[in-house]
RNA sequence: GCCCCGGUAGUGUAGCGGCCUAUCAUCCGAGCCUGUCGAGCUCGGGACUCGGGUCCGAAUCCCGACCGGGGCGCCA
């Protein structure tokens, strides 16, 4: 006789267990009762396993069971019977139950309702909107896609770190900040690892990378936009150019879609998503010939302007039809739209052009980086041309006069990247408990 | 920050000046049913975000508040 703490889950039953007693437990999802037979449908972490009540065989437990609330949790010792009616080929009949929490009504979410929720309502709810398969499933792939970086950047030589969150001065713009109390200081809760991660590079620590939590506090309110979002962070010394960059991300993206294809295959089949990587290298083309490429198709939209959702979006098509792929750079973006992006290197020969580089992924930025000017001197300029205040930046601008190697490095929204993935509407749905412009709860 | 749009039972919707005692589905409750798996059938239950205003009359029109959705800019 099993005990009631050892609890099978529906998918360790197997034949081995027909005529033998087990234990089952989770939340009841669903009771169909036909009056003399009941099937109770008791969701686990696996999935779904049937328990048939038979009236005549115990009216009161089979009263009992009945009258439960859906989504109750209940354990059931019962006997494994092999039944070509039920879906799994076996089903529980139960000797006895225990409810360890019984579930109020009506629900705020429905789990199994034939009808639709919002997202707002799913996120208020979060805990039952969770309950189903298909939303948790996309939380199983981020946590594979998750483990398949580390993976990779581990054999590649890379060491992980963590760098502080509250930050005494921001890696770009102030307005982005949010601002906190910290003891009699004021400080910010870091927009970005930029600083500290090139600070890094003069360290000896020539690999590094870090997956932490980023927080803007940007006005905006769109798809793709939230307010504490993963990023992962990459920065590699002793580079040659911001090729060397892209080849790591190039690397990260292809190893990490081939391991959620193969590790998340049962989640990828639940979304209903056909996951691969596209042929490696990537397609790269310029900042200049993306502009002709969209001005071919009929955008209107000159050289030195910003590509726009509109031309990301349209790029991202033209990409995928010319040239087969869903991923691909954008690269050497001109000086003047990474203004603000004072650690940027310009290039040698034409200071009007970055070295900087975009991977889109179906039309959507997930991926910013390039090569860094390491020049003090430089350095120093370009932060002047921003009118930045080089004297909070002390700690940052000491690391480049006692030798510091050439780098670079980019930015990786984990969250954006989860969501082209999975072609998920909106950024939200590829985290638990986002939080944007209006939601802090929960 | 700017521009659109919306808020009707627990959930999702229809209705958009009088046919509203508000539609449908889901859900909940009662009943029937021994193989359901979107179970079925019968009966019942439950809602117009709030505050002002217009009008003989407001879910419906106007103003405000609150809440939400989408787009742009910007970005990961």
């Amino acid at each position: 006789m099993p005990s009631w703490q050892h609890i099978t889950y529906s998918d360790e039953i197997a034949a081995e267990h027909a005529g033998s007693i087990v234990t089952v437990g989770g939340w009841v999802q669903e009771i169909r009762n036909l009056g003399g037979i009941s099937f109770i449908q008791l969701r686990d972490r696996a999935g779904v396993v049937q328990v048939t009540v038979l009236k005549k065989k115990n009216p009161e437990l089979f009263k009992e069971i009945n009258s439960l609330q859906r989504e109750s949790v209940i354990t059931v010792k019962g006997v494994v019977k092999e039944s070509k009616e039920a879906k799994k080929g076996y089903e529980i009949i139960p000797e006895e139950f225990r409810v360890l929490n019984a579930a109020a009504s009506p629900l705020p979410l429905g789990v199994v309702d034939k009808v639709g929720a919002d997202l707002d309502t799913r996120l208020n709810n979060r805990f039952l909107d969770l309950r189903k398969a298909e939303i948790r499933a996309i939380f199983q792939v981020r946590a594979t896609t998750l483990a398949g970086i580390r993976r990779h950047l581990t054999d590649e030589g890379f060491v992980e770190v963590t760098t502080p969150k509250i930050v005494a001065a921001g890696a770009e713009g102030g307005s982005t900040l949010f601002p906190i109390k910290y003891f009699d200081k004021s400080a910010y809760l870091a927009q970005s690892p930029q600083l500290y991660k090139q600070n890094l590079m003069a360290s000896g620590m020539d690999r590094i990378f870090e997956i932490a939590p980023a927080y803007r506090a940007e006005a905006s309110d769109t798809v793709r936009h939230i307010a504490e979002f993963t990023s992962l962070d990459v920065e590699v010394a002793f580079i040659e150019s911001s090729e060397d960059v892209m080849a790591v991300a190039e690397g990260i993206v292809h190893s990490s879609l081939n391991h959620v294809a193969e590790a998340a295959r049962r989640e990828l089949d639940i979304l209903g998503v056909d996951l691969s990587s596209p042929e490696t290298p990537y397609p790269r083309i310029t900042y200049d010939e993306a502009i002709d490429l969209l001005r071919s198709n009929d955008m209107e939209i000159d050289h030195g302007e910003d590509l726009g959702t509109e031309g990301e979006k349209l790029l991202g098509d033209i990409m995928l039809k010319k040239r087969g792929s869903e991923l691909y750079f954008i690269t050497k973006f001109p000086t003047s739209l990474k203004r603000g992006t004072f650690y940027a290197k310009r290039d040698d020969e034409d200071p009007e052009l970055t070295g900087y580089f975009d991977l889109d992924y179906r039309g959507q930025e997930i991926v910013s980086g390039g090569q860094r000017e390491h020049r003090y001197d430089v350095l120093v300029e370009q932060m002047r041309e921003n009118d930045l205040n080089l004297e909070s930046f002390a700690f940052y601008l000491k690391a480049f006069k006692y030798g510091m190697p050439p780098h670079g490095g980019f930015g990786f929204g984990i969250e954006r990247y989860v969501q082209k993935m999975l072609n998920l509407s909106n950024i939200r749905e590829a985290v638990l408990y986002p939080r944007d412009r209006v939601r802090l709860i929960p």
